[in-house]
DNA sequence: ACCAATTTGGTCAAACAAGGTCAGACGCGT
DNA sequence: ACGCGTCTGACCTTGTTTGACCAAATTGGT
């Protein structure tokens, strides 16, 4: 424990934890001056340490009072899940892949069944049976991000 | 939240939400002197914060006696949000269509800005430069199914 | 009525002010 | 010597702000 990035992690996480609101907000350059470093550090930090699968969401603005705002999921994402969709889902699935991997999520108990029903719901809905080969590729695209979204967030009650 | 432009455009917002009228009326020049910018700084401001995609309409009037005057489209009293995913996005959308849309679910409340920040995460995320076409109707369908579980599934109490 | 001056707002391109990317250098542990 | 995580710098993209110049209404003098 003792890199920059390590340090700019822990600053950032320190703001997010005694800010008023639930995230922070800081201006890359001034983050770089305060410690000293490239700006496209802070890039790095952003994408090694506050990845979704660690439970932060990043979003930034350019342009004349640009910022860099970070956020901090309500819940430990289920990072096996994760993990699981990263592995499973590459440029295109098809339906039974995609099928069997929400059944795993669910006896993972990554997802409970309500939660899959959305999931399946949000995926298969909008399918259309012309150029299968399309399909796969929008199927993948939507079932990660959906897939995503839910294992970052709270079971409803 | 940091651009004078920012502040311009919460100001109107203001005005408009306090008003007595569905609608807010002011000068170019004097608003432009109140925030000690130039004029066109106003026009931006308009062009890129009160369109119609966001849910406004601006009328003005040059001459002695000119105005601007800038309209809420009020929902009718409950175009939820998900009737508005509906009618806004088709089978293609464009970045700029999908961020107008997030914009406007968070400005009529159905989205605060961290879900619209996730929802902004899942959905531009994983794009790719190759083939816009393609990528406006992968995004359709993320954005649908993204938005469809957000506002299906509220932030819980 | 007519026209010129005046008062508004509109446009557009250029300057400015962020942040993003990516290939490669660096450095430390094995 | 190699590999992996860090770090940097040159170059890129996007959003904001300004200023010079344009167009439309109104006003006031004739």
């Amino acid at each position: 424990m003792g890199s920059l990035s390590d340090y700019i992690e822990s600053y950032l996480k320190l703001l997010l934890d005694t800010g008023p609101h639930g995230f922070v907000e800081v201006q890359r350059r001034e983050l770089a001056e305060r410690f000293r470093c490239a700006p496209s550090q802070i890039n790095y930090v952003l994408s090694t340490r506050f990845t979704v699968e660690r439970g932060y969401v990043v979003e930034t603005r350019r342009g004349g009072g640009g910022y860099i705002r970070i956020f901090k999921l309500d819940d430990e994402p289920e990072t096996s899940g994760i993990q699981m969709v990263y592995e499973s889902v590459g440029d295109a699935i098809d339906r039974k892949a995609a099928e069997d991997l929400i059944a795993r999520l669910v006896d993972m108990g990554a997802l409970d069944c309500k939660d899959a029903a959305c999931v399946r719901a949000a995926v298969f809905d909008q399918e259309s049976d012309e150029d299968p080969e399309l399909e796969g590729i929008i199927r993948a695209r939507v079932l990660r991000a959906v897939l995503m979204l839910m294992l970052t967030r709270p079971p409803m009650e």
